[in-house]
DNA sequence: CCCAATTTGTTCGTATGTATC
DNA sequence: AGATACATACGAACAAATTGG
């Protein structure tokens, strides 16, 4: 580790509070602590970093955000590494993309890629009780919807049938690029409303896409799976970018 | 808002830094605040909140470290909204990936399916400083390395050559994405030197395929762009997967 | 059920550092 | 150089949560 006297001038020097979490960090890494293993005390670690309790505080504050740590008062109590979870990783980078305004073209792009690729991976590998809850779920959109409220809740029910898929993947990269993904997608859908005005040609195709692709999943033909979520990708995208035009249309009306 | 009483039992309530985290967060999507625009300060928080200054920095760091506010000293001083940088985003998402341990082939089943579209979305739409910068650092692979230094570098430059084309994007979750995978790439194969036995192979073909990658994107030609990525892709995976089983064998000799 | 011990959580007062005018 | 306004840090005390007797 190079000296702290060879920071350049681009980077701040960093406050004691981050000084303390980055060697917290290293020491974890260093000794090999595993989820569950406890940190020294605040006390402990008062003494160690000659610092005073709230510095020491605001360093496992730090940690915690960003879900590295968990800490737990009473006896037998303290700070505890732990494992960054899939909804936490996914709430820490989704700020990343908050002031970079994503058009659903962007989202689809990736869609278009990765999701033939998982479930060309899934094929013959899925349980019949994960099997049947997609069929549960996709049952949800089975018919047309009578109010705006039912044709979010399909609109959100046909995002969490790949929001499922995307978990059931053994590759924790490409299960959680998916996920959130499919996430932003929701979140976009609902803040700009582009389940309105109703689009029955988006749900009928979806619903068939996806009981086709249960289908070739559950009959463990991966070519088939790859070549129908392809198919899936490219129609929902077109209605998809009918719907984003739609809404924009709403605030730019000529 | 629901009111704080309808927690959940599973998830235990938050601290009261977390409490001031989440108020902040909230005002400044829905007042729609902009990075630059000044928070209040701290005494100013305190009064509005009723808590210590202790707690309120405590909140401050939360925000902080997950890169979305930046306090400054002095007058006309304070916390300030903050983008979230693709550095801290890269940082915070691969704690995620942490305790699960990626294979070469998860990365490479997320590679085979997103450096093609990159490369095809890239094509004729790169200026001719980047165009050149990318001939520049393929330079650095064009011939085999002397030492096994020169290895490593040879491989860390030709993955920043991916690197470089990703951030070309101007899909900023396809081009984090592959950024982000191509640094993780970098991460294992440091961390487990799989530069070691030398690939002269894996050098030679990578360097071709870059090339023509190259000519391709120049002449504008997206379909010859996105079959000679794939074609590299699958390529460097098997290449790569080689290198992976060897890597294991100096652990699992027999 | 209460009590005591242990550890994090929170407060207040004070002092120091830093950048602007 | 000095005054001002802000974050940064320290120390002592007290509160709350959890565990075990």
């Amino acid at each position: 580790m190079p000296p702290a006297t060879t920071r350049s001038k681009t980077e701040p020097r960093l406050s004691r509070p981050e000084q303390v979490a980055r060697k917290i960090k290293d020491a974890v890494v260093e000794r090999g602590l595993r989820p569950g293993d406890r940190l020294p005390s605040e006390a402990e670690m008062m003494a160690e970093f000659a610092m005073s309790k709230g510095t020491i505080r605001e360093a496992m504050r730090i940690l915690e955000a960003q879900g590295l740590v968990k800490s737990r008062t009473g006896p037998g109590g303290g700070v505890f590494v732990h494992e960054v979870g899939t909804e936490r990783a996914r709430a820490l980078l989704s700020n990343y993309f908050w002031f970079r305004d994503l058009t659903i073209a962007d989202v689809y792009q990736m869609r278009r890629a990765m999701e033939p690729e998982l479930a060309a991976a899934l094929a013959g590998h899925l349980e019949e009780p994960v099997l049947a809850e997609l069929e549960a779920i996709a049952a949800r959109y089975a018919a047309p919807a009578a109010t705006i409220e039912e044709e979010r809740d399909q609109h959100v029910a046909s995002l969490d049938f790949h929001a499922t898929l995307a978990r059931q993947s053994d590759n924790p990269l490409l299960g959680f690029v998916i996920g959130f993904t499919v996430s932003l997608l929701t979140e976009i859908t609902l803040q700009r409303q582009l389940y309105e005005p109703p689009n029955e040609q988006l749900r009928a195709t979806g619903h068939d896409y996806h009981c086709r692709l249960l289908a070739a999943l559950r009959a463990g033909d991966g070519g088939a799976a790859r070549a129908i979520m392809k198919a899936h990708m490219e129609n929902a995208w077109s209605l998809m970018g009918n719907q984003e035009a739609l809404a924009l249309g709403r605030f730019l009306p000529d």
